[in-house]
DNA sequence: CGGTTATATGTCCGTCAAGGAATACACAAC
DNA sequence: GTTGTGTATTCCTTGACGGACATATAACCG
């Protein structure tokens, strides 16, 4: 039984998504958290209840306090199911120019390939 | 460009992942889908419509077929939400020896690592 | 023209997720 | 103990989503 799916669910949501990036930020208490994405307490509580359930992030009791930081595992396994597609547009780039005439597509303009080095990249 | 909204949530569903799965080998016709993901085939043709307007794939008219291929760019802006996290756990990667004995912090659950391997799995 | 294949759409229904309000729980301070 | 703060959970309603069936559209073939 993959997470894989409560992996997507999750970030399938705007608000999960705009936690997720306060938590990348640092690691936040859910009071920061209410406030960062401005929604009632209780469903930040229950959005970082997904976000938990996923795994995406992980809480550290502080006294009352519930700090959440984000675990980077998940993230990874998505960069990792992205992987077999990077190929594709790498690909297309160089395939675009001789595309151009066959199939009247307008494509995308310009994709926009990192290329920051993704340092541990095998 | 609040069709993020619709990249996520179309890529949210499995079955729909599961298309861009197939399409990843090759463009197919709404035919093949249909056994690929084995879905009925309304429901194969309103998962790809869904794919359509989210611009995950594109359509080629071949006679009555039509031909989905997919569009790298929406994956690509995956890729580039998925950017500023690379740092983090490549930075984890790292600080991870050193976290070894301070791990208090204990969640609900235990955290699931996934250390499956990066291919394609779905 | 009619018939067949290939795909899309419309409708009904069951399920699930999100948001809000109230409340319960956990810890701290006194 | 009681009170106060910070967070989680429960109940409820509503809206969106997915699936199956039937049907509509479009293109080929004879």
């Amino acid at each position: 039984m993959s997470d894989d799916a409560s992996l997507w669910s999750a970030l399938a949501d705007p608000h999960r998504r705009a936690i997720v990036a306060l938590l990348l930020e640092r690691p936040r208490p859910v009071g920061e958290i209410v406030e960062g994405c401005g929604l009632s307490q209780p469903s930040t509580s229950k959005h970082l209840k997904v976000l938990r359930e996923a795994g995406l992030v992980r809480v550290r009791q502080d006294a009352q306090r519930r700090v959440y930081a984000l675990d980077p595992a998940p993230i990874a396994a998505l960069d990792a199911w992205l992987a077999p597609y990077r190929k594709l547009w790498n690909r297309s780039l160089d395939a675009l120019g001789r595309r151009l005439d066959e199939t009247g597509r307008e494509a995308s303009d310009e994709t926009p390939h990192d290329t920051e080095g993704p340092t541990t990249k095998d």
